[in-house]
DNA sequence: GCATATATTGAGTAATTATTCAGGTTTTGG
DNA sequence: CCAAAACCTGAATAATTACTCAATATATGC
């Protein structure tokens, strides 16, 4: 790989897709990352195999993206913003019925959407592909605003909502995720697993 | 005359070390390997840096392991194999205090020890690292015999002990990941925590 | 002491892959 | 219709890295 020639960042000049062919060309790049890394995984995901699958030349990727990274840059920002729609969804309804039982059915829920959503993909993003600090922000932040959601439901109905909205969360996301994600033994169908969670999670929140 | 070729493994000739020279050579390299995975991660981690790290020639290395996988594995291997002992020191424990809450409260002490040594390396060993199928299975394995361990702590004392023994085992596990490994932000303490999914898992277990 | 097994070396090889570039093709605005 | 801008190509370049091998050094047992 060549170096670039200045001490400081040379500011690549990566072209800004102006027309729809062009649009197009970047749509697909994007796409063909995303295939390549939920189906073979990040050690697969390289930028002649990008072009190969996106069926346009490297070059074309380089006019497009600065390097590597940005690709996956929007790979991921793309993916996170998927899940944002499943967590607003439930927000909304949050916000209609404050019960803490549906609170609690509703996070569960959320989040089995959420890992449901191409979970090999999801997989190799939150596990395999070396992430920025600032991408780790971003899904931490993500989470904050769960977090949030759930102790300002939880507020004034059970005592100490916010470590409460922590746990809970906490324990949804990552059950989901290894139900879902990671491809160890669930000990019964998803769905009686999925019930026995919304229970534990219910006795604790209203105790 | 051509050699009949061997469909399989041709078996590359690794030699074993007899001497003390080399087998403190070997070790060298195994450490040298797990504090690269540990402080650098997956994708820092080539022969040659092995080699360097471990002081020793990219040709030492391959006289001892057929290919940068074994090294690996070894370095896996050794990992789980200090979790077995801990998981096993707790198992004594359970079998002269048989009571639910204690069980809950071994389960999760023990899960917490077992992230809190070396979360780095367990971080990169969990995640990112490219695992084979015979490396899940140990790793599942691990896990099945703590749910067999747990769902006999808790026959005859609780119902449905085999569901609940699945549910807590996996929760204090992610858990314990999460707030020691994954660099998330832990909502209290770890001691508070500790405390209150203790109590989340009580409330469960004895329902 | 010496033959032989064991251990170590490190430059070299081949494969992979991120990125560039010089030169083509297509689209757009006038 | 034309020139400029936008778009696309793919061989070439350079860095990295898994792995080999022929030469050299050290240990062991008789």
């Amino acid at each position: 790989m060549a170096r670039a020639k200045t001490a400081k960042a040379p500011r690549k000049a990566v072209r800004q897709a102006r027309q729809a062919r062009s649009r197009a060309t970047v749509a697909t790049i994007v796409e063909a990352a995303t295939r390549i890394l939920a189906r073979d995984g990040w050690d697969s995901l390289n930028t002649n195999a990008i072009a190969a699958r996106a069926g346009v030349s490297v070059g074309s990727v380089y006019e497009y993206f600065p390097n590597k990274q940005a690709i996956l840059d929007v790979v991921l920002e793309s993916h996170l913003a998927r899940g944002e729609v499943l967590i607003n969804e439930r927000a909304s309804q949050v916000a209609s019925d404050p019960d803490p039982l549906a609170v609690v059915r509703l996070l569960v829920d959320g989040y089995i959407s959420v890992h449901r959503d191409d979970p090999r993909l999801h997989r190799v993003l939150s596990g395999e592909v070396p992430l920025s600090k600032a991408q780790r922000q971003r899904i931490d932040s993500l989470r904050s605003q769960v977090v949030s959601l759930v102790t300002i439901a939880l507020e004034g109905q059970v005592p100490r909502p916010g470590i409460k909205a922590n746990l809970i969360v906490d324990t949804a996301d990552a059950l989901a995720h290894r139900w879902l994600v990671d491809e160890v033994g669930v000990p019964a169908s998803p769905d009686v697993m999925q019930t026995e969670l919304e229970r534990m999670l219910s006795l604790y929140v209203v105790s």
